[in-house]
DNA sequence: TCGATATAGTAAGCATGCTTATTATATTGG
DNA sequence: CCAATATAATAAGCATGCTTACTATATCGA
């Protein structure tokens, strides 16, 4: 365990400035460090990230990204690339390599489409549903973790203000 | 512009289930996708850096983790690559990686330390601190469309309870 | 019908994260 | 003092994201 220093910006929607100055307070445009919107949301996702590598090291045998094929496949049922890439918002190159050492790992098969010749078809094989079990136990247990110490009503604030931010990037990013 | 549906699990701390029962509504632990908390905070997270990159394109000349990169030499002054490093919570040698390149840009400059002949102090140069400028100016701008439509009152508390969330995860999560 | 356009997948090359190992230098304990 | 240990930086190789460009196949419009 070592303690986390909180100035990164791996999003750098904030970014961590020289001065200290005292300015009036404006939680979305603060210098504060430890306030600044764009720190904590990158800070939160990463350790959310790495928090489930962690505990998934010891039983699951799949990269965070490859778990993510595998839950989207599960939700989804069988997809082509494209549609695969869409729905993990990766650029159809990503999605298409990730799936190369799925494919060797005996995770997931790729089967041609006689209906569409450009397609491949991207189902997950039944030693990949075992494995999704385990990887979903993992997840459920980092959001207990990262909720620790929450209310109900604290958690469904949260993830109410979250949905919105959401809402809001997703009107003005594009891929 | 497109449609970003909610299916992903970059953070993976919460997965999409096949099934879509309604069980007694648990925040943390919830099968709806939009509301699960590992979506929503590796959503969020990719979208603030993806706005950046695209507001930063036409203007800054560095990649967001070079950004990251100055806006912690700009907060705590000349620092050793590990030290950096650490601020950055990269591994070393990622963080050598990256000064290497920004370095052959003359973003930041390397000098022996006559102290401790291990060592090499990391300064980042006026260009630099011009682009961080900028930078900043366009982390202030992510950070405004994100909290978009929140008033003053939800902003604060959106980041209060991330920051909890954050300290959460910190007392767990070692690099 | 046929040329233009769109779509699915892949290739090549880069950036940035990781792990493991190596080298150089400091520090510490017997 | 010197051997063992710790620390700073780098090297090598992999995973996964990107962009740009290419091939094969479908579809659409004049």
């Amino acid at each position: 365990m070592r303690s986390l220093n909180y100035a990164r910006c791996a999003g750098f929607a904030a970014i961590p400035t020289m001065t200290n100055e005292t300015l009036s307070y404006n939680p979305r445009m603060t210098t504060q460090l430890e306030e600044r919107f764009g720190f904590l949301i990158s800070d939160v996702g990463r350790l959310t990230g790495k928090r489930f590598d962690d505990l998934a090291k010891s039983s699951v045998d799949l990269t965070r990204a490859q778990c993510r094929v595998l839950a989207n496949l599960a939700h989804y049922g069988d997809v082509n690339q494209a549609r695969l890439a869409d729905l993990l918002e990766v650029a159809p190159i990503s999605a298409g390599r990730l799936l190369d050492r799925m494919e060797e790992g005996g995770w997931i098969e790729r089967t041609a489409n006689p209906e569409d010749r450009r397609e491949r078809q991207v189902r997950m094989t039944p030693k990949a549903e075992r494995t999704l079990g385990k990887a979903r136990k993992v997840g459920d247990e980092v959001a207990l973790e990262a909720l620790n110490g929450f209310t109900d009503e604290e958690a469904k604030q949260l993830i109410a203000l979250l949905q919105r931010v959401r809402g809001n990037l997703s009107r003005l990013v594009d891929r």
